[in-house]
DNA sequence: GGCGAATTCAGACTTGGGACGGAGGTAAAA
DNA sequence: TTTTACCTCCGTCCCAAGTCTGAATTCGCC
């Protein structure tokens, strides 16, 4: 038999890295080679560690899994990170699969799922969650979400409208003109698709923007 | 040496459960004597098994937390329940008190926290976690929710301001005049302290109206 | 029967929001 | 250098939104 296959377990959870232990110790062609507790931890173990396979979970308290995932990849692209997480909205999936994500598991898989996620992971093979495969689907249907088209001026103004303000406040927090603010507006309106301040507000929060 | 305390252990990932038994299989003065992967299933554990506690995660497939948490006190009052769960937001730790848990932990807590709440929850002692407590604080100041105070009607018009709608899609939707849905919309303003439309929009939304 | 609260609506009024068109300045890209 | 995108600002016009006052209806409740 060849080598074993190197994992670095990354999560917050003391809990959740002893269940994992708990699931991979016992298969004899994976190693866990070390574990870390905050995304900041992440880099220099895996300097120090060269783990091929990682499992990461993306809330933690300093540093995401997701700015880990992106600067560990950026140094060792060789690396296969596998996300483990609870959640499986948008906001997360999206930017995870975009900072080079192999995997995609939500913490409810099986010991057996995450053994074959590692396992394929190394082959350079994806598994993404079938929750999770359906929002990508999804996503490829309306395509970039509206927002990013907006310029910074716009994503400030659009904050600030989602904070309740008026245009008068927002002209002065931002120090430019009511009519500036005013065409700001217009452009932020048509950009999302909708009519009204306050449905631009609702957007903002809908997508997360506050 | 007096009975050890008898334990079960409720979550819907497998892993977390595993780390759970990692943590109290040493401790002999604590006794695992079930798990359960979903609420439904909790009460009839508690019939067969008759623990002296319950952790208890909030967030599962079929039954919540809350929810189980409940029908388990109505039954047995004996029993203390422990909230131990990643959330720290309004909408899950107060009804989850209100319930009736014990004490409530984040999935962070260490192990040696864990078990302490457990020793403390036989004794009727509560532990609640220091974000958690925070919480807790800033509710006892605000008092009861703004949107309470509003008329069942009230309540309609706010969720479709929510919505976006405007007041004229409003009128048409419950079939009454604009003027009436401005009475509406004035007394909503005030009672909810906001000063427009847009801002009721995002109090309904951050406080999960919608 | 009377009281209070909720719901409905009216008229008159003020103001803020938004559309539309035009325009100057700057910085980066072609 | 010309073009393009972005940010800035102006004025005019219109209507939706919101305030205020006042009032009629229904309903539960003491």
């Amino acid at each position: 038999m060849t080598e074993p296959i190197k994992v670095l377990i990354v999560d917050d959870h003391d809990m959740v890295r002893r269940g994992l232990r708990a699931y991979l110790e016992i298969e004899d062609d994976i190693e866990i080679v070390g574990e870390a507790s905050d995304g900041d931890e992440v880099l220099e173990r895996v300097e120090a560690l060269r783990p091929d396979v990682i499992l990461m979970d993306l809330i933690m308290e300093r540093v995401d899994g997701i700015e880990a995932t992106k600067q560990v990849l950026a140094q060792h692209p060789e690396c296969r990170v596998i996300v483990l997480t609870s959640f499986y909205d948008d906001e997360k999936v999206f930017p995870a699969l975009e900072a080079g994500a192999t995997s995609y598991l939500l913490k409810t898989a099986s010991a057996e799922e995450i053994v074959e996620a590692i396992r394929k992971a190394v082959r350079g093979d994806s598994v993404i969650d079938a929750k999770v495969a359906g929002k990508m689907l999804h996503r490829f249907r309306d395509a970039r979400p509206k927002h990013e088209q907006l310029t910074s001026r716009e994503r400030e103004v659009l904050i600030l409208i989602a904070k309740g303000k008026s245009n008068a406040e927002i002209a002065e927090e931002l120090y430019i003109g009511i009519k500036t603010v005013k065409t700001h507006v217009s452009n932020i309106l048509s950009k999302l698709g909708v009519s009204d301040r306050t449905q631009a507000a609702i957007y903002a929060h809908e997508h997360h923007l506050v």
